[in-house]
RNA sequence: UGGGAUGUCGCCAAGUGGUAAGGCACCAGACUUUGACUCUGGCACUCGUAGGUUCGAAUCCUGCCAUCCCAGCCA
């Protein structure tokens, strides 16, 4: 009774419920996971879904999840990334307690083990060039060839310790493990697990100039770091037989940790690899690594995503083998559930035109409560001022209404959320055609929108900014980064499938003057605390936006629209 | 091509021999001071395909097809 077996989710939690039966080597353990970044970038949505399996497969089986950075090539790594990618993992919950680890911390016991291998006859040094190696490496039913295969154990160690020690140029020489040069597993193909390199080392500076290939190094930490289960993505299934083999071959006093492969994810309309977000960042087609339009956390972050928002989104796509690219409406959708919840409403016109209430008396005004969150009363109230000049959305009136159009018409009476039933009489024009300004009366006996006679209003309930206190405000509109929605697609060259239209920055957009406190608010926070809460809104029937972490003052407000509000209205004609 | 994987509704995804969960999207309706939210109903006679085994198959067997990954001194 005192341990409740956990609900199993999928095939991973399966494996591990039947290792955990079968006893063994599993014996009483605790499930131990790791999550592996190697510190060349920023962490994407992608980085997410294996942070979420990794952390809570661990969760779930009470178990631990270390961190560890994967930095054994020092030519792609920088200690730049290392914090963003730890603050990344903390925003969204995560959390590895005092199990943060290097794998350049386990060089000195990979050169142990590397030489270990050599003494039982399982390595050896290869002086084949890198171009001699490809034409070594033989081809389908033909084995690959190393005339340095059969160098004695002596020789062998003399030659890997003198490449420890500097002896030799890059590219000269290898260490290789002895496996099977004719397996059709070209993995096994007796692997590099050793190459020179005479690069300084983010953390390790110049103490090495030989470094551990990942497929030699990543089986050892997890083995020295008492990893129960290996989860990673499925390119390195064909990588197993390797993993399988140093935890075998190499004599470390822990258990054997397992390798599970599952689907990195994919979305459409945006790509995932590092390589290529990078590209966009150093090419300035995206403003950086936190541009609103990256699918990067900090990027996603800015965008005004929610950590809750996001982890939800990766616990309900599944964990399975099958690749799959998931719809970006399921990460929008889960956003707008969110912050459906949590966000405070509030007016903004986005494209204002001004409403005059020609029944209202010049210079009057007055004051309505209205509610914060309709889904949530307890979040209280705000107050907001009404005069006789509005602005209102261009888009909310039309002088000849389009068939099951509710908004403002002359003629029609709607009513403006919170203050009263209107009715449009009018419009004046410029020169170009353009409606400058909107005529319209209003009902005295309908103060907050409710009409003294109870009448029902068929018309909409619009939303608007008294023009005597509105705020002006900058609004950055997005879209996707890539009209293409599988800009990663074979024979494609992603750059061509960008959107041209993926930002639209609005200017002199009209807010209520309350978000002006709320910026003062948001200053006075450090830049650390600024980037990681940025204050939500839902701008009543337009979305969701937040204040921009970087440009936003309060003598500037600036709003980047995290998502739209679903919008069931399809204009017929 | 050799090896490794995967194919269940437009997109994810349960299902492990007993007669196709759920979510997103979409459609229809109710409610609504957000054309939002919420609620109700609809949405795979069929599981890549062709055979076979079985009383019974998405689940087992065989062939075929399609897609993805590996074939770096990257991770």
């Amino acid at each position: 009774m005192e341990n409740k077996a956990p609900e199993i989710n999928n095939f991973i939690e399966a494996f591990i419920e039947e290792d955990i039966a079968a006893g063994g080597q599993y014996e009483g353990m605790t499930v131990h996971t790791r999550f592996p970044p190697e510190p060349n970038g920023y962490l994407h949505i992608g980085h997410c879904k294996a942070l979420c399996i990794n952390f809570g497969t661990a969760e779930k089986f009470n178990g631990l999840c270390n961190l560890r950075m994967d930095d054994t090539n020092p030519a792609k790594e920088d200690a730049e990334y290392v914090k963003a990618i730890q603050d990344d993992i903390h925003w969204l919950g995560f959390d590895w307690g005092d199990r943060f680890f290097y794998g350049s911390d386990y060089f000195e016991k990979d050169y142990e083990y590397a030489v270990e291998l050599i003494k039982k006859g399982l390595a050896y040094v290869c002086d084949l060039t890198p171009d001699q190696f490809r034409e070594y490496r033989g081809d389908i039913g033909k084995p690959a060839v190393s005339p340095y295969r059969d160098r004695s154990i002596e020789e062998n160690l003399d030659l890997f310790e003198r490449m420890r020690k500097g002896e030799f140029p890059e590219g000269s020489r290898t260490l290789r493990a002895k496996i099977d040069l004719a397996s059709s597993n070209f993995n096994l193909r007796d692997p590099v697990i050793y190459r020179i390199r005479h690069i300084e080392h983010h953390r390790q500076g110049s103490k090495w100039c030989i470094y551990p290939m990942y497929d030699f190094a990543h089986p050892i930490q997890d083995a020295l770091e008492g990893i129960t289960h290996s989860l990673c993505s499925l390119e390195f299934e064909a990588h197993r037989p390797l993993y399988d083999w140093v935890v075998s071959n190499v004599s470390i006093p822990y258990h054997k940790p397992r390798q599970i492969e599952f689907a990195r994810l994919g979305i459409d309309h945006t790509v995932m690899s590092k390589r290529k977000l990078r590209l966009l960042v150093e090419t300035g087609r995206v403003s950086g690594w936190d541009d609103p339009r990256m699918p990067t956390l900090c990027g996603l972050r800015r965008r005004g995503y929610t950590s809750r928002s996001i982890r939800n989104f990766c616990e309900r796509i599944g964990v399975a083998k099958a690749a799959s690219t998931i719809e970006y409406g399921f990460l929008e959708h889960c956003l707008r559930e969110d912050l459906n919840e949590t966000a405070e409403r509030t007016m903004a016109v986005l494209h204002p035109v001004k409403l005059i209430i020609t029944n209202y008396p010049a210079g009057q005004s007055e004051t309505f409560e209205v509610e914060n969150n309709p889904v949530h009363p307890e979040q209280g109230t705000h107050t907001i001022t009404f005069s006789r000049e509005l602005w209102i959305e261009a888009e909310d009136f039309l002088e000849a209404p389009i068939p099951k159009y509710k908004r403002m018409y002359p003629g029609n009476e709607v009513r403006l959320k919170g203050a009263y039933l209107v009715t449009a009489t009018g419009c004046r024009k410029d020169e170009n055609g353009n409606i400058v300004e909107i005529y319209a009366e209003y009902d005295p006996e309908s103060r907050g929108g409710n009409p003294a006679d109870g009448r029902k209003v068929k018309g909409a309930t619009i939303h608007w900014v008294d023009a005597a206190s509105a705020v002006d405000a900058e609004v950055r509109l997005y879209e996707n980064l890539f009209s293409d929605p599988q800009p990663d697609g074979p024979d494609k060259d992603f750059l061509e499938c960008m959107n041209p239209d993926s930002l639209t920055v609005l200017q002199g957009c009209k807010v209520e003057a309350a978000l002006v406190e709320e910026a003062k608010k948001y200053d006075a926070l450090g830049e650390d605390r600024r980037a990681k809460t940025a204050p939500c809104y839902q701008f009543m029937r337009v979305g969701y936006f937040c204040m921009d972490s970087r440009d936003c003052s309060k003598d500037h407000l600036v709003f980047n629209r995290s998502v739209l509000l679903k919008d069931s209205f399809k204009p017929q004609a």
